[in-house]
RNA sequence: GGCGCGAUGGCCGAGGAGUUAGGCAAGGGUCUGCAAAACCCUGUACACGAGUGCGAAUCUCGUUCGCGCCUCCA
């Protein structure tokens, strides 16, 4: 299998540290909003990653944190009322739920997922940044905890392994709205002293004590060094965290280490885009999962909208694509629901197993997901050609949903008594009772089955729109 | 200003030195008693300029334009 590694900006054979287990520590939400479909994306993308190695029989530890606590959750929590650390949960436990609900919506199996919240880890991080400043990589400052890169440098590491760091790459903009107390304009904050009425935990470190937070950044840290071991193999995000949050991540993780990384492989998705931007909360240009069901969208019509990219290439999402997606899903339904129905071809049968074995190829080259997807179209078209396959079509059906998680089959058989229409229809059509045929048709069709007839005999399919 | 990515037919989107990507839309047509939400056919595209090749959309350099990061961000 190979993948692109953003450490050496180059697709790699993958070979995981431990034989058989691969670890993975997946940047998840931040639970203050709804997720908007562009955050859905890098799910998407963790989630195919996640399926595309258990295809080649890897077992894989996949965490993915939830940062419940931070500068926007705080904030929106102040509107509850009810004690700061109460009122954080309340707000985080509901976006939560509304966030899982959106992941069973996209077909993402948050089942195989270890989920992990940064409050139940405040003891973790609070050990991390006590060794960070035991051993002269943090310094307190009058509203916290500092990580210091000069430190960091000294002791021969080096920050700026995602990106490259020059004098100049540093913005104006930066230096000017640095309002914190820290003494060089790289260094983060590593915890944050509180402000009257916002949640706080009490910290003792060195012969200060501060009551107040932790930074973002050491969250992800203090998350993956406990629940996964450093050096993991994987570390997966948007491309909007390379720089500062996994730079900033790497140094808190290995500052103590032999280790100059802290995951062997950081892999991140670009962005969707919308009208040729960046869609995100702030630029105010973002729908959410509840948008695109109200437009009579299907969710699943999303995640094969987001499929058709390679996860490092932008997606341009807009109302036409996202139909334009829902038409082809429509037409790998119709084609899934051939597997109710009894036919055999040895020629197709054979095609199929040559087609699997491409689409494991395309998928296990860097995710190769649009290529994929092209190879089941051509599965789809050479049905007319060699004929219909029940098992060989149940099977790809399988492998598709196990892959892709697309959730092709999960539609049930006609009923009974629709069945038997069909084949009062074709009786109907023996003895060329055309008037008979073309109302029992009709009557299908109204219960939403439409009709066709083929060389193979008569086949029927769901109305999906 | 620095760093990085990109520019492909009507729209998306793969590929990536010589051989059909695929999807959606559009136009034309076909089998079948009829019909289809079925099938078939049709596009000869790779920003611009120069260079290196027998040969370039694919490599190199330059130009233009776009996107992202450098501040919270998937």
């Amino acid at each position: 299998m190979r993948l692109h590694n953003t450490l050496t900006h180059q697709v790699e054979e993958f070979n995981p540290i431990n034989e058989q287990m691969v670890r993975i520590y997946s940047c998840g939400p931040t639970v203050y909003e709804h997720a908007h479909i562009g955050n859905l994306s890098a799910y998407i993308f963790a989630d195919t990653l996640h399926r595309v190695l258990e295809f080649n029989n890897y077992d894989v530890h996949h965490v993915m944190n939830y940062t419940d606590v931070d500068d926007k959750t705080i904030k929106r929590s102040q509107t509850i009322d009810k004690p700061p650390l109460e009122a954080l949960r309340q707000l985080t436990d509901k976006y939560i739920d509304l966030f899982l609900n959106d992941m069973a919506l996209i077909g993402n199996d948050a089942a195989v997922l270890d989920f992990q919240r940064a409050t139940d880890h405040i003891n973790d991080m609070q050990a991390l940044i006590t060794r960070l400043y035991n051993g002269g990589f943090a310094y307190l400052a009058d509203d916290g905890v500092y990580f210091s890169i000069e430190a960091y440098q000294k002791a021969g590491k080096t920050y700026g392994q995602l990106l490259k760091i020059t004098a100049d790459n540093t913005s104006n903009q930066r230096i000017q709205n640095d309002e914190y107390d820290k003494a060089s304009v790289h260094d983060f904050a590593l915890w944050k002293k509180s402000k009257p009425s916002e949640p706080a935990w009490s910290f003792k470190i060195g012969d200060a004590s501060i009551d107040g937070r932790p930074g973002w950044h050491i969250e992800c840290s203090a998350m993956s060094e406990t629940s996964l071991e450093i050096p993991f193999d994987i570390h997966t995000g948007g491309v909007d965290l390379i720089f500062p949050h996994h730079e900033n991540e790497i140094a808190q993780s290995t500052a103590l280490l032999s280790q100059p990384t802290m995951a062997k492989w950081f892999i991140h998705n670009e962005h969707v885009l919308i009208e040729g931007k960046k869609m995100a909360k702030s630029a105010s240009n973002f729908y959410t999962l509840q948008d695109v069901i109200s437009k009579k969208f299907d969710p699943m019509a999303f995640r094969l909208l987001i499929l058709q990219a390679h996860y490092r290439s932008q997606v341009h999402f807009s109302w036409e694509l996202l139909k334009a997606s829902q038409n082809r899903l429509t037409s790998f339904r119709q084609w899934a629901d051939l597997r109710f129905q009894t036919f055999k071809s040895a020629e197709l049968a054979k095609f199929y197993e040559q087609s699997f074995k491409e689409i494991d190829e395309q998928l296990s080259d860097d995710l190769k997901t649009p290529t994929a997807l092209a190879i089941i179209n051509r599965m789809i078209d050479s049905v007319e050609e060699l004929g219909i396959d029940t098992e060989s079509i149940t099977k790809a059906i399988k492998l598709i949903d196990s892959l892709f998680g697309l959730k092709l089959g999960q539609n049930d058989d006609i009923n009974e008594k629709q069945k038997e229409v069909i084949i009062k229809r074709q009786t109907a059509r023996e003895t060329q009772d055309w008037l008979i045929a073309d109302k029992l048709r009709k009557e299908l069709l109204e219960e939403g089955v439409v009709v066709r007839d083929t060389a193979q005999g008569t086949v029927w399919s769901r109305v999906y729109s």
